[in-house]
RNA sequence: GGUUUCGUGGCCGAGUGGUUAGGCAGCGGUCUGCAAAACCGUGUACAGCGGUUCGAAUCCGCUCGAAACCUCCA
């Protein structure tokens, strides 16, 4: 298996470090609003990584924070904590903010059938962890106190290291290039960030500390945590792109100097999803949250879509591309998505026979590990999927057979690849399945009966009036299947 | 300005030095009371211009265009 590190910029070869162990962080959300469809990429990437290495028996510990401290809301490490800003305008206590849209969170993810991670901690929670790394970085000489508040010297890290080595940057760039800002006057370097913050009087979010009461930088909860839980050193960290500079450099220059070594083996970043071409985040505010695509709630919203449908359109493109959203391309991987299950549900019916010809089905599986090996892949597996639909279809409408051996390779392909890999379930019935189905039967019984006195009006009616349910008749030679549009 | 990417047929989106990605939409046919589904068939796609090569959309150079990061962001 390769996977393509950011830090090297290639494919490499993906070796665990103490297999069949593999550790793996993720940066998770900043809870302080509602989460969005790139929550929902990054959430599904990492999902999908996550179900692979344990289809492949790897024993997992996945790691993804919940940050609710220490994001600073405006420029230059002088802005209003983000969670504190938020409790502010509500009057609410900050860990109510934090408890509210966790639990939204959790609910949206859940929806998207994205597995939680082995451990989701709170940066809130490890706030000793943090100031004892900070104690390190200071120990080490690598940061400075001005007024209560400790910054990173960069610079002089970079003397040693190479801050940039992740994100390809040199410091010579950053000396040029980074903007003037009001409010850094406490720090040597306009580059320089803080580890920890002195909290003024109306800044509510506050633990003390050997410097002043504050609260810690950003970037040192993934330090902190991800040592903790994974070791100084482990396996996968993974991410949205627009982390790579300066979150997931300063994580390492951090880590360097408080533990001697690099975090990280393979540093992974999905690509952000584009909305006309531009990304779409938060502070651009073209954000759609994933309640209002579910609901159908947005002016650019042509209906609503499902989580899955929204989870099938992400896994059709690989995680370092953008994507780009689109009413089209959702109701193409809507419709693509409801065909495979279908295929699914005919693969049942499928007639077996020893003496039948040989349908390729184990070239089909090979193709689909060998795209997931490549950096997984996912697109090229759902190619790899629909060959099998198609392979599926084709002999039903033929009414030809299968061997019993390629069916068993067949099914267990569908199942390991669209339920346990791709994480994907099929939404036809909520509710009373079996009750749900009985009366189908039955309406379908009265219509046939209908079209066989060859009285159409009644049976066009009845299949208008379901269709206006959202339930789709098929007469098929065997008889009529419903589906849940 | 710096760093890093990208530009694929109507749409989304893989891939790659020589053989059909795939999905959706379209067109033709089969099937059907009709419809839908399904099946079969169907597309002079790789921004432009040069170069390397027996051969490039794939490698190199330039041009044009777009994006992300350089400030919180998945």
């Amino acid at each position: 298996m390769v996977v393509f590190n950011t830090l090297s910029r290639v494919k490499e070869v993906f070796v665990p470090l103490n297999s069949p162990f593999v550790g793996m962080y993720v940066c998770g959300p900043t809870v302080y609003g509602d989460a969005h469809l790139g929550h929902a990429r990054a959430a599904i990437t990492f999902d999908l990584i996550f179900r692979y290495l344990k289809h492949l028996d790897y024993k997992v510990r996945y790691v993804r924070n919940i940050t609710d401290v220490g994001h600073l809301e405006n420029d230059a490490d002088e802005g209003e904590d983000k969670i504190g800003l938020k409790a502010r305008l509500e009057s609410l206590e900050p860990m109510e903010v934090v408890q509210y849209y966790t639990v939204r969170y959790h609910r949206n993810m859940d929806q998207l059938n994205v597995l939680r991670p082995s451990i989701e901690p709170h940066a809130s929670g490890h706030i000793i962890e943090q100031i004892e790394m900070i104690k390190k970085i200071l120990d080490a000489g690598y940061a400075y106190e001005v007024n209560g508040s400790i910054y990173f010297d960069v610079e002089k890290y970079n003397r040693k290291h190479h801050y940039g080595i992740l994100s390809g940057r040199k410091i010579e760039d950053l000396i040029s290039n980074t903007r003037e800002l009001a409010g850094q006057a406490e720090k040597r370097n306009g580059f320089d960030f803080a580890i920890w913050k002195r909290a003024d009087e109306s800044h509510i979010m506050r633990w003390p500390s050997p410097w002043s009461d504050g609260f810690p930088g950003w970037h040192m909860e993934c330090s902190a945590m991800g040592c903790k839980y994974l070791g100084e050193q482990f396996d996968i960290h993974g991410g949205g792109m627009d982390l790579l500079f300066p979150h997931h450099e300063s994580e390492i220059a951090q880590s360097m100097v408080a533990n001697g070594k690099a975090p990280v083996r393979y540093w992974l970043h999905n690509n952000m999803i584009t909305l006309n071409g531009q990304k779409m985040g938060k502070s651009l505010g073209n954000a759609m949250s994933l309640d209002d695509i579910f609901n159908g709630n947005h002016p650019l919203l042509e209906k609503a879509y499902s989580p899955m449908t929204i989870r099938f359109f992400i896994l059709q493109a690989q995680y370092r591309s953008t994507l780009d959203f689109s009413n089209e391309a959702l109701q193409a991987a809507d419709k693509g998505m409801k065909k495979l299950f279908a295929a699914m549900e005919k693969l049942k019916q499928l007639k077996t026979d020893s003496n039948a010809p040989s349908l390729g089905i184990h070239e089909i599986e090979k193709a689909c590990y060998d795209a997931m090996n490549d950096d997984f892949n996912s697109p090229m597996v759902i190619a790899g999927l629909f060959e099998a639909v198609r392979v599926i279809n084709s002999q039903k409408a033929a009414e030809g057979s299968i061997q019993p051996a390629e069916f068993d390779v067949l099914n267990n392909l569908l199942q390991n690849f669209v339920i346990d890999i791709l994480g994907l379930k099929s939404e036809e019935v909520a509710g009373d399945h079996e009750l749900v189905d009985g009366l189908m039967q039955t309406i379908i019984q009265l219509r046939q009966e209908a079209r066989g006195r060859k009285d159409y009006a009644t049976s066009d009616l009845i299949r208008i009036k379901l269709g206006e349910l959202h339930i789709d008749l098929k007469d098929g030679k065997e008889g009529t299947n419903w589906q849940k549009r």
